[in-house]
DNA sequence: CAGTGGTCTAGACCACCGA
DNA sequence: CGGTGGTCTAGACCACTGG
């Protein structure tokens, strides 16, 4: 164990993570209070209250001011899935990324994108059509509607250097997405432009970003589903 | 303003949190250190400290001993994706769901399953396949093994009434979990009993969890491209 | 080296809950 | 009322970073 190495209140986390993991504590039975692990673990009450507050924060005990530390009757267990730039992905990953970058132009919205982008219909919009390459095989085929009162300077990026993605987050901070996850057949133009057959299942993303109040960009990310995978972790 | 009752540590954590939403401090853009922070705003460092570590937490900041503060790049937010159970999912869009046993079987782990569950070659795993319908139309393929450890009497369940997730969630604490998400063909039975054709896309999750230190079970959850898509929601 | 974050202490006052 | 958590302070020592 690196038990030692471990500051106080990540031992006494520890200690009470185990107690519940093993099923000792069952949830809705009492944890001990801040006084109660001072004294056992001879701590400060301090250091006590920081240990519960975190396993609080992290879903495994309920607080109840002047009632006491429960342990939570559900691990709700939430991922932390994150919006990441594909660039920084691959590079990650020790690999080469590279673009190839085949429609950026202005565009008028039509009704269904209008809705998306919060802009009114035949308002301008800024469209991109890109492919990323992971040590030059496709793996991504980037359509996205990007809106022009989020990222003013949007189609005056060099998008070899760099990404929607980037320079999205760098002028329109992020406050909201949602996104969905599918899998579905590539259009003919998709199919081409990744280098796979029309049979080839992909893994497709559609997210819509929203920066303050302003709906930012929507994008449809399509992935061939042999080579490219969603994966994470869930914790607490 | 709620600002006078917020306490110390909030009101710092408001007043960054509005800096970096507003655009004013931008992502690598330092972030005053604890003590600047004791002496702006007349309070301990301890309380700083605190304000800047759950900033940290939630992934507003990146701190680095020695170095300093920083805007982080990125934001994490976290998503609603949770671990549930398909019976509620689906009852909670007001429809019928039902499920069809395939196997309940106590089975040998072989190399690859001994590894993943945690138990020795040869070792005996608890082994189910089924297949849930939404209104009678099969939306999931479920595979799954089970540590007879984590759920011992796993088997005995009536997995008509009970949702191996369900059963599981009630008897093996969760505590940590993984997952991938990829697009795949179906195998040969998995279209058979999903009632697809063998070139239909299929969305794939493998998930694996963990109760305590114990590896309680690894699910491969295969669901028709067409009936089935992840969605979810990120808030900052 | 000075500045930073990481941790910890031994007190303190308060608001709240339950008996 | 005593016990609980919620917050805060004014110090302290340490490990790490950068110039």
């Amino acid at each position: 164990m690196a038990a030692r190495d471990m500051p106080a209140y990540e031992q006494v986390k520890a200690y009470i993570k185990q107690r519940i993991g093993s099923g000792e504590w069952r949830p809705g039975d009492p944890v001990p209070s801040e006084a109660a692990l001072s004294a056992q673990f001879a701590i400060s009450r301090m250091t006590g209250n920081r240990a519960l507050r975190e396993l609080a924060a992290e879903g495994f005990v309920t607080r109840v001011q002047g009632s006491g530390t429960r342990v939570a009757q559900l691990h709700r267990i939430s991922s932390q899935l994150v919006i990441r730039d594909i660039h920084e992905e691959v590079a990650e990953r020790g690999h080469q990324h590279a673009t190839r970058v085949l429609t950026v132009a202005q565009e008028k919205a039509g009704t269904e994108l209008a809705h998306s982008l919060g802009v009114k219909l035949g308002a301008p919009v800024f469209h991109t059509v890109l492919v990323h390459l992971e040590n030059g095989v496709p793996i991504q085929y980037e359509d996205r509607y990007v809106n022009p009162a989020a990222a003013p300077d949007y189609l005056q990026t060099d998008f070899t250097k760099a990404s929607p993605t980037s320079h999205l987050l760098q002028n329109a901070p992020l406050t909201e997405a949602s996104y969905s996850i599918e899998a579905c057949l590539p259009t003919p133009v998709e199919a081409k432009e990744l280098g796979i057959r029309r049979t080839e299942p992909c893994l497709v993303v559609m997210r819509r970003t929203v920066s303050g109040t302003r709906p930012a960009s929507v994008a449809r990310l399509v992935h061939p589903g042999t080579r490219y995978s969603l994966a994470g972790q869930f914790q607490a």
